[in-house]
DNA sequence: AAAAATTAGGAATAGGTTTTCCTTAGGCGA
DNA sequence: TCGCCTAAGGAAAACCTATTCCTAATTTTT
């Protein structure tokens, strides 16, 4: 913990080092105006000697900019915010835009506190993240600078939200499971208020009924657990004992399938083939087999959001409405056709 | 997306508008100075009229102060340095301080990139937190603001590190295994490599010949994995037929471990007791039965953190070496004592 | 009633940088 | 030699707020 708070050297000194102006100085560093070649390196000289650097408030002040935007999450950060972070960190980070960072424990009180901040803090724009149920509140409207909602809806048509396409990803399950020969397909996912759990199994029963078949019964909605799981795949199994793959809502309902299929004496996937959600790699990788499941490319909504955002802020007219992002199907081995 | 960029108001709107000179709105909004009641009223209408938000740049500039720290992450915001950062951010926030958030994705050229951007973003301290393996080395050396490492250790010696105690979680476990009345216990946990996996065996170790007993053979050394959870599992049993209790790494192992148990034909917790590390919700709860596991009270590393970069920020004496903060047992069903 | 003290508020400055506008000196052509 | 142009760099304004120092007016004291 160092902590001399060593005096950190103004454009004032450095123009007085190099024996010139203050504007003098500042043209020579940015690189601007009319200048000897040998003043702007007397100038650069001195700068470096004494370890110069503008200082952003005062340049923000002059500029009427700040670039930093605020990154609001509801849900701690947690395992689908962090990956829309970091997408999003990334596309704002190349263009030199710094984060703030905001957790609202899902608090609408804390939320609009942290609002009220960010605006004081004059941030350029707002990045909205979180778990997704239902589309949630807006998080104001009529706010100065532009707001882009990430893996979470806006419930107002007049903001802009970027989610997965949970419809697609369903449908990506759908057909990969039809392709390697399964056709008396099961579906366990999470609760049915949730919109993601809805359109996943919408998505999974168009895409059959799309290729002339239909589910094995319907689609059990229950709890995004492993234990849910594995009740959901009893319940499948004494429905429909003939069942030959099962689309599960989460890598962790599947991972409870998976238990119990094991455990009632079925081969995956040589008798029953699973696919889950989320690509998660710790229950994936855990699991036996490893899942094939439904990646939401979360880095690149996060990417996708923060380009808008940059977007809005340099100007562009506003984007309205729901952007969604395709999945994509990672494969492994519970779902390998069975050679036989 | 809300652009309107509606035009923030500055104090000398706000003090025209109530008729007043600029200072005298400062003081008016600031409860500063000698004012009538009726002016002081006058000037607070006026700035709720108009929505004024003082400029934090202009208040920085002139005060020398930003109110703001960086927080640099290695692991990409992980599984461990999430809890760790909501808990330096709760600290700071309510402090009034904003965190800028950076991951470095473990590459020395970008982390040293981010510190430069935040030093000239004039953040008044750093938190560095990451993934532990060894000791890191130093963020750098002679930094103009104050740093602390949380839940990463710094090489240097004139840092000041905070991470959890393993020794001690270590010892707990065994403690509380002897308490349930096991003896012979065996250990199975992640690479020799990590720092933390060594201070967990030692703790182990040491507890138990505290109690005039030892390990049933030597630790486990191996991966992170539920796969070498299940091998270790079967090493041991293969060596120790008879072990009464094993010790994970964390709650992966953990989870390995139980299930190769469980496929042996022991049961747990009443022939083998299980004990995980890191208190792992998903994991913990998806085992069954459901882990008894050391939780490194995460967010309270971070929170420490804070308040101590806090003070030094403030101008408290800087503090160096390293600051161990205990780890809590947390009971499941894993290690129930067997009634009988 | 005059002097002193208090009250209310204004003017000016500082903080660090960028930019616009000026000044000065030298070079060139007529 | 005079006028004009260009090059090189300086002076000052602007951004916005907080604070210090003043001034003018009012009240209190003697």
């Amino acid at each position: 913990m160092s902590s001399e708070q060593a005096h950190v050297a103004t454009i004032r000194e450095v123009a007085a080092a190099a024996g010139v102006s203050i504007g003098t100085a500042s043209k020579a560093l940015n690189g601007r105006g009319k200048l000897r070649e040998e003043t702007r390196a007397r100038v650069t000289a001195a700068a470096e000697r004494l370890g110069f650097r503008p200082n952003p408030l005062a340049q923000g002040l002059l500029q009427g900019r700040t670039y930093t935007v605020g990154l609001v999450t509801g849900d701690s950060f947690g395992r689908f915010s962090i990956p829309v972070m970091l997408g999003a960190e990334d596309a704002l980070g190349a263009g030199q835009i710094s984060v703030f960072m905001c957790d609202t424990r899902d608090d609408p009180i804390r939320e609009q506190h942290y609002v009220e901040r960010l605006l004081a803090r004059r941030v350029e724009g707002i990045i909205v993240t979180g778990r997704r149920t239902e589309p949630r509140p807006s998080i104001g409207a009529d706010l100065p600078v532009p707001v882009v909602y990430a893996m979470t809806q806006s419930a107002s048509d007049d903001d802009f939200s970027v989610i997965p396409d949970d419809r697609g990803g369903g449908a990506l399950a759908a057909r990969h499971l039809l392709a390697t020969g399964r056709t008396r397909i099961g579906h366990v996912t999470g609760p049915e208020r949730f919109e993601a759990a809805r359109r996943r199994a919408e998505g999974l029963t168009d895409a059959l009924a799309e290729a002339g078949t239909g589910l094995a019964g319907e689609p059990l909605f229950g709890e995004w657990t492993e234990e849910w799981g594995r009740q959901g795949a009893d319940i499948l199994l004494r429905a429909h004992p003939d069942v030959e793959a099962v689309f599960c809502g989460s890598d962790q309902i599947a991972r409870g399938v998976s238990e119990t299929l094991r455990e009632r004496g079925r081969r995956i996937p040589d008798d029953v083939a699973v696919v889950g959600f989320d690509n998660w790699e710790p229950m994936v990788e855990g699991s036996r087999p490893p899942l094939t499941t439904v990646d939401m490319n979360l880095g690149e909504i996060g990417r996708i959001a923060a380009e808008h955002l940059l977007e809005a802020i340099g100007g562009a007219p506003r984007a309205r409405g729901v952007l969604t992002v395709p999945c994509s199907l990672v494969l492994r081995e519970s779902t390998r056709v069975n050679p036989a």
